[in-house]
DNA sequence: ACCATAAATCTACGATGTAGATTTATGGTG
DNA sequence: CACCATAAATCTACATCGTAGATTTATGGT
């Protein structure tokens, strides 16, 4: 293909894990998650497929690499002068916007988190800190973490997913809920009647706001 | 292969879309996901792979089918003279006893509902109803729906592919946080190190708890 | 001069989803 | 009774996928 095959010479430029690694991530963002087969991103990298097996056992190891790349994009914010809530709050917007900026590869990254990896040990020590200093005991502190992430991952699902992130989607909950019998589904009836589409999308973090509510109940206790 | 081809006899029996549904959801369930192709499922049907695309127009719709029948099998409980809270921790109990009925199926399940489903609107109803007469506004309503759907996804997610789930991953991550440096990662060290797995695992509803504190915050302001 | 070795290519295999043609008998119609 | 559109399945075939195995080519070390 653009190389031919030999072992290359000083000064060539061969491929990389990084590289190929790089290119995977690209066409997932640009085509979704299915356009990414070894023999398309082999096209696109310019070389044979059965090159990348080189530097990459198998397909797996390719997403995994994936994950890995993504993962260590990932900053935990560096907060000085700031309250346990407000590093919470930084916190996910971290992650949000981690999420965010790879929309197509959210499912995988999400179930194939190793808990081993470096970035989700920071995450938990980002956390733990903070809540210890907010002044939750040590259950509390593990029930909170775990309710923040979960929540986190459950967004970014939906999110890809879901109802939200594509705004023609509330215009047809909308149409949906109001063909139906008008006895059917009162409470929702109320409640969605009572707001707007702009009302509803205005915050992302209010959601947040009710976790921290709670874990504050057992600052006070 | 079980029959031949030809127009049925009057009194045989023939494929049904309810029948390989049924097929399918049980080789997902058994043998996992991606042991589900076509191929597969008509053998244990007894039938060629083709007969399977007169009752269903392509896998995708094959998904969506097993997505559609499990989401039936939900029946939102009904409750009399319970208070709020007890509806919500019953509906919590519902949704996760349905993800764990079909574990290998619930991330297809949680990134392809569709809001048009009627169980979807069924959970929303029961949400609102019982938010609503907690007292709450119609913004927070909205709010705290989502909150513990997203949470209920988010924890779905975890225990069927993340640290929890499996027993023995909690004994790899406590070795893991002992064999680092003790001053890597002191909050996490000193959390983890006054709990037991025991009192980890023991309760799989601490989380929600937090989120009703949170939304009481909502109830009595 | 020789040769193990690195990085790629070429070839080939089995599995997958599914389009298209074919088989077989049915129940309705002239 | 002859005929035929139609239903439910099968058979055949194709493109695509991941990847095992053999092959090519030049390198740097001995």
């Amino acid at each position: 293909m653009a190389r031919r095959p030999g072992r290359p010479k000083s000064g060539d430029e061969v491929l990389s894990r990084e590289q190929i690694l790089a290119t995977a991530l690209q066409i997932v963002d640009t085509e979704g998650i299915d356009a990414l087969s070894m023999r398309r991103l082999a096209t696109t990298l310019g070389v044979d497929p059965m090159a990348i097996y080189r530097h990459l056992p198998d397909k797996a190891a390719l997403m995994d690499g994936m994950v890995e790349v993504v993962f260590s994009e990932f900053r935990v914010p560096r907060l000085e002068g700031v309250d346990w809530k407000g590093q919470v709050r930084a916190f996910a917007a971290s992650y949000r916007a981690l999420v965010k900026s790879h929309p197509n590869l959210i499912v995988y990254l999400i179930t194939h988190v190793e808990a081993s990896a470096p970035a989700v040990l920071a995450v938990g020590e980002y956390l733990s800190t903070a809540l210890v200093q907010a002044g939750l005991a040590p259950l509390q502190v593990v029930t909170a973490t775990n309710l923040i992430i979960d929540y986190l991952n459950g967004f970014a699902l939906g999110e890809s997913s879901g109802m939200l992130g594509k705004p023609e989607a509330y215009q047809n909950f909308y149409t949906l809920l109001n063909s139906l019998p008008a006895e059917r589904y009162p409470s929702m009836r109320a409640v969605y009647g009572a707001l707007n589409e702009a009302t509803l999308q205005a915050d992302d973090a209010r959601e947040l706001e009710l976790i921290l509510a709670g874990i504050e109940t057992w600052v006070c206790a």
